[in-house]
DNA sequence: TTAACTGTATTATTAATAATAGTACAGTTG
DNA sequence: CAACTGTACTATTATTAATAATACAGTTAA
């Protein structure tokens, strides 16, 4: 379900919110559906169970799951399928890339090749 | 010269190394230019001067500068205005962060709003 | 020549923090 | 009841950046 690098300097917890975040926010989660239990993910991870928890106590707290002891943990519905926040976050990321860019003296019609490079990239790997 | 986040999780000496080499693939540091001594600049940046030359013996390593034991430490000239790095650093991150444009959405006319937001950013605060 | 600079090297210590380990408690479900 | 769930807490380990403290040698200018 998830690839970690546990040598990178990002912590296990914080590379596991982004990747759920990103699960859910692509809709690739669903409204409800339940996620692994943290004893199941702690094994099948090879982490440690606290370090689980943390990641999921993160994610209820910005509310993207909300969990129910005894139960278990749900992606919150309100959360699904908002492609809004991130479409912000690279938007922005985007803008100051560009800003680089510019300085390097990118032109338009190389920011355009590539964003054409882009597009063929995703239509390979994408859509069965 | 330099501005650092002592509290990011991006080690110092490390903010340090990518800091310098801007300038230096910029050119705002021209070859042989001499750069500030390891004690001097530790104590403007109030860090230790073990984190300053760890930063320096790296730059050294990549071939960014070269250190005169006794003269000082110099911008090598091999490297001075070689954006070429640069651009294709900059061209990798493009080329991934539009991919995950792409498949938010964005069209070919975002990115290129985007690209003139950026050109004009940069109009306004360089070149007086 | 000497004082005050340079870079370089080494060792030890501190600080911060992610990760682990272990245990406990309570709700849910079959 | 047994086996799951989430949650909470403390303690410990491991890693590593940063600091501290010296020491040595080359350069330079007064």
């Amino acid at each position: 379900m998830f690839e970690l690098d546990v040598r990178s300097r990002r912590p296990i917890y914080e590379q596991l919110t982004d990747k759920i975040k990103e699960l859910i926010l692509y809709g690739i989660l669903r409204s409800d559906e339940q996620l692994p239990s943290v004893r199941t993910l702690s094994a099948q991870l090879t982490v440690n169970p606290n370090t689980i928890q943390k990641a999921y106590r993160e994610l209820e707290r910005e509310g993207y799951i909300y969990s129910r002891p005894g139960k278990g943990s749900f992606v919150s519905p309100a959360q699904q399928g908002t492609n809004a926040a991130k479409r912000a976050e690279v938007r922005d990321e985007l803008l100051r890339l560009m800003a680089e860019a510019v300085y390097l003296g990118f032109t338009e019609s190389e920011i355009s090749v590539l964003f054409k490079q882009a597009s063929e990239q995703k239509g390979e790997e994408d859509q069965p």
